[in-house]
DNA sequence: AAGACGGGGAC
DNA sequence: GTCCCAGTCTT
């Protein structure tokens, strides 16, 4: 028998991390294109375009995207080439004939994105993530967002390595699902992708986390060890 | 459960 | 040059 898997906080403990979180967001939220007021179809667009993407490289592609497509029914209609060429500097190509069939498809349902989560699931190129980002953050669902960063994040509160498959893991899930409130599902959500991108990054900036070692079992750990963190400032 | 996909920026 | 990024789809 090998170890546990991780439990996730206790309720107090995870209010606490949500309201250091929370307020963290508030004070370094980042107004990318597609997080000010939009429609939803933009919203869709803007999570599949990130995916396996820094955001920053997706806020060009995002612009001419949109400009190009305003609505489903003309990104339907266009060519794989042309859609392709549009996504070209991010990678991943094959989403091309998956966007394609995402207008089609959305294009029969009047152009409306659906906000049922195993409709939204099944539609091309849509999967757990762009499921549950759209929710949350462009539907007002409340919905537990997995992201690469996300368990990185995971598994330093918890020190507990991770790999590529850890975000399917129920520990993982259920972790996650102890984090996430209730309320304000967006803003929590916005937060915790901000946090996970410009603090508890591959190399951690623990020196100006608002968690610190009370909250994070890997900092703990490093600080007790009295060995030098990542970022080489105690 | 494991592998493929991918350009581009950070280091 | 290496690693990693708001994952999804296919064996
Ligand atoms: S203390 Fe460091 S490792 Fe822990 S959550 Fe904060 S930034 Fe991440």
């Amino acid at each position: 028998m090998g170890n546990s898997p991780p439990t996730p906080p206790d309720d107090i403990t995870s209010k606490q991390i949500q309201t250091i979180l929370a307020g963290w967001g508030k004070q370094h939220f980042r107004p990318f294109p597609w997080r000010t007021p939009l429609k939803e179809w933009h919203g869709l667009i803007a999570e599949i375009l990130l995916q396996r993407t820094r955001a920053a490289n997706v806020i060009p592609v995002y612009q001419i995207f949109i400009q190009r497509f305003p609505l489903p029914q003309q990104l339907g209609m266009a060519s794989v080439e042309e859609i392709e060429n549009i996504i070209r500097p991010l990678g991943l190509h094959w989403r091309a004939p998956l966007l394609k069939k995402l207008g089609q498809k959305l294009s029969e349902n009047d152009g409306c994105v659906p906000h049922d989560e195993q409709a939204l699931n099944s539609l091309p190129g849509v999967g757990a993530y762009v499921t549950a980002a759209f929710l949350s953050l462009h539907a007002g669902v409340r919905s537990i967002i997995i992201d690469s960063n996300i368990v990185r994040f995971v598994g330093r509160l918890s020190d507990c390595l991770v790999d590529g498959e850890t975000r399917r893991k129920k520990w993982l899930i259920a972790y996650v699902e102890a984090l996430t409130p209730l309320n304000d599902i967006n803003v929590f959500n916005y937060a915790l992708l901000d946090f996970t991108m410009e603090v508890c990054t591959t190399i951690p900036k623990c020196d100006i986390c608002p968690l610190g070692e009370r909250y994070c079992a890997y900092r703990k750990r490093n600080i007790a060890e009295k060995t030098p963190n990542e970022c080489g400032i105690i």
